[in-house]
DNA sequence: ACCCAGGTGGCTT
DNA sequence: AAGCCACATGGG
């Protein structure tokens, strides 16, 4: 049974920055993509659903969730304008980054989905990353009950799988999903998951097997909404060379820096940086060959 | 055949 | 603390 919920005067909000800047990887166009305000398909959790937006409101047909649910998860609830104005004014040259990025919200995610889908990306990149988690999906999560009436030709979405099932699961099986050396990480933290649960801080996160300074602020970010988090990933080092000059394996200085220069709206500065900078086009990427 | 991608763990200076 | 290097995989 599909409940749509529609939320009306929503702002700053852009579905394609959304689900395309890097924070997520199973959200995917539902069709058209050459289509303005097109729609996107994927899940938050166990609950499916088809994304829309029409005008100012934000169109949600799901298998799940109620209003204050899907707010929540959108971010609904905070002033992006604000937050770009508050960058801009103190750090005038990130104004083209903003700009580009206008309409991206960080979400709200599940932690455990957010923990694993991050072990992933390490050494990785996006198109692989979203390959690799829907394959673990299909193989280690249920099909989300009515989310066939989603898609025109019937397909259903596969939940997240639990933290039971990946730590239940073989590293031969999952290496066979073309995992790689990250599926001995992703069944060890998953058994640390289910063994102690939710990892609430840093120090916490880093005792997972795969989680290091980069991922766990990523996952201190989409996965805890810790907006003061500053992951630096090879992208972040190119930009913070280029904008101040650091060099490029000074992981922690950049850090460092940037959650003093920013504030607690440092994953927001990042998170338009990074998106900017990868797919900004040829502006964005003259701009980090110019001084170097 | 190399280099790179939202890096980390482990070992050696 | 800092500097290597292996690690799986696929695309350019």
């Amino acid at each position: 049974m599909i409940k749509k919920i529609v939320i009306e005067k929503v702002r700053d909000i852009d579905l394609t920055h959304v689900f395309e800047c890097g924070q997520c990887f199973r959200w995917v166009p539902l069709e058209d993509p050459e289509e303005d305000g097109r729609r996107y398909i994927g899940a938050a959790g166990d609950k499916a659903a088809v994304i829309s937006l029409d005008g100012d409101s934000l169109i949600i047909e799901t298998t799940g969730g109620d209003r204050d649910f899907w707010r929540d998860y959108f971010d609904l609830d905070t002033d992006y304008s604000a937050i770009k104005d508050e960058l801009v004014r103190n750090e005038p040259s990130i104004k083209a980054a903003t700009g580009y990025g206008s309409g991206i919200r960080i979400l709200n995610q599940d932690l455990f989905e957010t923990i694993i889908s991050f072990i992933i990306s390490q050494n990785n990149n996006i198109p692989r990353i979203r390959k690799n988690l829907e394959a673990l999906c299909r193989s280690y999560g249920s099909i989300i009950e009515g989310s066939e009436a989603l898609r025109p030709d019937g397909e259903p979405v596969y939940a997240f799988p639990s933290a039971a099932s990946l730590a239940a699961a073989d590293v031969g099986d999952l290496a066979a999903l073309r995992l790689g050396y990250r599926s001995k990480y992703i069944k060890k933290t998953s058994e640390r998951f289910l063994e102690k649960g939710c990892p609430a801080s840093r120090e916490e996160l880093l005792q997972l097997e795969g989680v290091g300074p980069k991922v766990a602020n990523c996952i201190m970010l989409f996965g805890l909404h810790d907006t003061g988090a500053f992951p630096v990933d090879t992208w972040v080092k190119h930009i913070m060379n280029d904008m101040y000059g650091f060099e490029e394996k000074d992981a922690a200085g950049m850090q460092a820096f940037a959650c003093g220069h920013f504030g607690r709206l440092a994953g927001y500065a990042q998170q338009y940086l990074f998106y900017y900078y990868r797919d900004g086009g040829p502006a964005s990427q003259k701009m980090l060959n110019s001084s170097h």
